[in-house]
DNA sequence: CTGTTAGCGCATTCAG
DNA sequence: CTGAATGCGCTAACAG
């Protein structure tokens, strides 16, 4: 009834509509709403008041139809990772410059990854960006036959040339946290793994915690336990460190929600950080680095990561060649939640 | 060159392509896609065979234009707000079981609101959730003029026939806030408020912490200074509370980024919390209640409002008549920034 | 500068 | 169940 009425009198008006009401034909609008060069100043300026009396906006499906190209960028995301939040600014600064458009397709419990990829594809998006996937790599490297590709965050354990892979240094980012705990004195120190869902980034940590803690000759007092990228994750792994007979001094966690999820619970058993257990996040979102107490935690570089993936894919569907595995180093911000353990020879 | 025949070896199989490799009709392909009665179990099974086979994804795009209805839902969202974000999952979730596509507009700096609505815009999404809108009140009538609208979070000051708006019980919320702290002890409480850009929502708050505090006669000792929804509006408002003469005893935020913010300022100048001052957030993010001191906050039933949300905006584009207002109650969670005044009796 | 003619990939008649 | 035809709104040649 007044339901139809009230959306659009009837039907959006289309390139047709204004060319009637112009007095012109349909391709002289197109060309004045693309801002393409064939219209004089006058009839430009004569249509464009059109467009504006009318409401018209082009239909950006029919365009995309038309042009075989969307110029449209899709990235799906993990809805509650602060860190992904990070990135989304950054990439749509940069698609933005280049002239494309972004869809977000977010990941939910009830909204897998592939669903997501699905609503991406379906828009037939000229690139598509994965933060964090976990999806298994045969099926990125179909994906990457289809479509530009560009994963951020993990690495792929087989080279492949369909592709991109933007990311962090994981090998520096652990050495920065242990070196930082172990030149405060510490050598009782334990990882918080990312737990099975994401398998080869826990993985890599796993060994390149361990690696970093022989490397200083401590390899016999490193300690790993299995967790998560989730408050709840940080919350339960808390339960393997507690034991009093071999409590850790300090802890490297899989991200920054976790570390909050440990802290968490190590305040509820009443241990204090620093000052019975130091803690070390990772990812440095701003967001987990603030109140009350300022998290120590190995950031990755939000900006740069969210900025290149986006120039990787858009040179990926200009024809140019994945050219495999892009890795930036993160930094350690020191913040609060790190001191000296209470006895330094441990 | 090779970028060409990698992505889609020259071109993505079509309804056309299925139809000739099956031998069959593009009329049975597309209603064995589809779902649609009228195909016979074997031929049914045969076409998606091939279907897999080509890895046939239906145009969405296509479909779209030629059904003239996406069944695709657009939502615009603050990319680093964590209250949006919890209402994410909620809104996908309603929507799928509903049938629904969901594509996100991220805000961030660079991208503002309306641009966010254009992309969504073009691509003719059936409905438009907006949260926490900022657009004015004549845009958002205009838009949903042109489009089911449903705006998530803030009041409008004029009753509008075009736009539903699923909220939070304001009054309630600083209501609970308040009478916390006060029964608590609290007398000298303070509000920081959200600032210009969220204009009539930092108003009525504002309103209804002043009403909250006259109510328990209280209003002669309320301040109120000015915030924002960051956690840089925090650390700043920080500034305005810590005069000796006249430090509150308690505040309440605009939400719990902000009160981050504030908390880390209050700790940068040796204040403790709640030892020294009592603080309140706003929102209720299980992000931002974690660690290591449980934020005491107003929470939003983000659940029922994105669900609501989502159920009005089908509802009014099957023809539906907008409600308007919709109010859901807040509930106040308490947590460990929240004490009694050191000198009960200030 | 203009108007015409083709599609883009799909859904939807409608007659076989 | 099939096959052809029409249109969704737009762009991209092309001929005027």
């Amino acid at each position: 009834m007044r339901g139809n009425a009230r959306h659009g009198a009837g039907r959006k008006a289309t390139l047709e509509d204004v060319a009637r009401e112009a007095g012109v034909s349909r391709s002289l609008v197109s060309i004045v709403v693309r801002g393409a060069p064939g219209a004089s100043d006058e009839t430009r300026a004569r249509v464009l008041a059109v467009v504006e009396e009318l409401g018209y906006r082009p239909d950006a499906r029919a365009r995309m139809l038309a042009t075989s190209s969307s110029r449209l960028i899709g990235v799906t995301y993990l809805v509650e990772s602060l860190h992904h939040a990070d990135l989304l600014s950054p990439i749509y600064e940069t698609a933005e410059a280049a002239g494309y458009d972004v869809i977000l397709s977010g990941r939910t419990p009830q909204h897998d990854e592939q669903r997501a990829v699905n609503v991406l594809l379906g828009y037939r998006c000229d690139a598509v960006l994965l933060l964090g996937s976990e999806l298994p790599e045969a099926a990125m490297r179909r994906l990457g036959a289809l479509v530009s590709t560009v994963e951020v965050g993990r690495r792929l354990a087989l080279r492949t040339t369909t592709v991109d892979v933007v990311r962090t240094d994981e090998e520096l980012g652990l050495r920065l946290a242990v070196e930082h705990l172990a030149s405060l004195g510490h050598r009782r120190i334990a990882h918080v793994d990312g737990g099975p869902a994401l398998a080869t980034m826990t993985s890599d940590r796993r060994q390149f915690f361990l690696n970093a803690m022989d490397r200083l000759g401590l390899g016999a007092s490193a300690q790993v336990v299995p967790g998560g990228n989730t408050i709840e994750a940080g919350r339960t792994a808390c339960r393997d460190l507690t034991d009093p007979s071999r409590r850790p001094t300090a802890v490297i966690t899989f991200n920054d929600e976790s570390a909050w999820g440990l802290m968490r619970t190590l305040s509820d058993v009443g241990l204090r950080v620093p000052g019975d257990i130091s803690v070390v996040g990772y990812d440095g979102s701003p967001l987990a680095r603030i109140a009350p107490q300022e998290l120590t935690t190995v950031a990755q570089d939000a900006p740069a990561l969210g900025r290149t993936a986006v120039e990787r894919a858009i040179a990926i569907l200009e024809r140019a060649e994945p050219v495999g595995d892009i890795v930036l180093p993160p930094s350690l911000l020191v913040g609060e939640t790190t001191a000296a353990p209470r006895r330094a020879a441990a």
